[in-house]
DNA sequence: TGTCAACTTTACACAGTGTCAAGCAAAGGA
DNA sequence: TCCTTTGCTTGACACTGTGTAAAGTTGACA
């Protein structure tokens, strides 16, 4: 052991996940998450000196158990270019509804804390890297859109798989989490494949 | 009058516009647009109950100054569908850099309180029923892709113009606001226009 | 038996919103 | 001229939520 316990640090992230992911935008406050793992509010501090560095914990937790970036990194083993945008788009796009509680926190929190921007700029940065590999792969097969530098190829497809995107279409216009992994692979072929290589 | 001095209010609301404008993320507070109108805080609640209703009437003077929705509803001139989804894309996507700082706000504001909420999503109504009538302008000549509906197709153009993707784009991809309208352009063809109407 | 770590209880400082009440100054009747 | 109303000021205070501080409790382990 490091230090303090380790399962009273686990059943604080577990608590942090279980209320943001259900309290959708109602705020958790540190003392909602302290009765829901159990523990006086006080204890919450002796384990995370502030609010924001208790949920990028949660954060890190969160991708711990549920692999993000070995999901991420799995879309690279297909073959052609478009197999491989589509196969990251589906295990982004399917992972969106999964951190989708936690990512609402630390959004809210990017104007007020710095540190909490840090690290879900942090986080966001490895979901630009996976566009950026897929773009890459288009881009060796000659079927990136000529529109487009990779770099803004990269910039586009990020921008559309943004979280804020995936809540605006599955919460305001009611679609299917299918509809919206389908939809969006469509999009991304249209939008950075070159007219000869759309399928 | 109907009642207070008219003067103040809008002193209020060009002062509340200013903060939001150029303090950027930083939250601006009660004291401070009281400072900035040169009124006592108190002054401000006898114009306004709550800060979210003040925003909102921040809001509501904005649009009134700037116009959109004649700048909007002008897109409506453009002869065929492809000219009015490119005169509608840059009316409403040269619009947000000037209410991008209030929109800021409110957006922050939609998780806790409900009347901002309900104020924005009635503005972002606005600009659905500009996404409806482009599309439908391109629907009525046979121009809409055969992939979508229209329903799918404006939920589409209205999530590719949110603010939200303006500011990625802009301040996190670096984009110059030029090539945030060119680009938005070319892609809401590529995705909504039928294969043989591109251009 | 003593000690240490993890946790509890209680109390408080601080920021920001919103409320309340008393006072003041100017405009405009009667 | 006095009186009332209107729009504001000043100052105090309640409330919520974060974060700090300190003293007390409990159980493990040596």
């Amino acid at each position: 052991m490091s230090s303090k316990n380790i399962g009273t640090r686990e059943k604080i992230l577990k608590a942090a996940w279980e209320l943001l992911e259900d309290n959708r935008a109602k705020s958790v406050r540190m003392s909602d998450i302290a009765k829901q793992a159990g523990i006086s509010r006080q204890a919450l501090y002796l384990h995370f000196p502030t609010r924001a560095e208790m949920l990028v914990a949660t954060a890190r937790y969160l991708d711990d158990v549920k692999k993000v970036d070995e999901r991420l990194a799995a879309s690279r083993a297909a073959t052609t270019g478009v197999e491989r945008l589509n196969a990251f788009i589906e295990a982004w796009g399917n992972y969106i509804p999964e951190i989708y509680g936690v990512a609402k926190a630390f959004i809210a929190l990017q104007d007020t804390d710095e540190a909490a921007a840090l690290a879900w700029s942090d986080r966001m940065q490895a979901v630009r890297h996976g566009c950026e590999a897929a773009v890459a792969a288009l881009k060796k097969e000659g079927a990136l859109s000529p529109d487009h530098s990779p770099k803004a190829a990269s910039d586009i497809l990020w921008t559309l798989l943004s979280v804020g995107n995936w809540e605006k279409l599955r919460n305001d216009c009611g679609w299917s989490q299918k509809r919206y992994i389908e939809t969006m692979k469509l999009t991304a072929r249209r939008v950075l494949v070159g007219e000869g290589a759309q399928r």
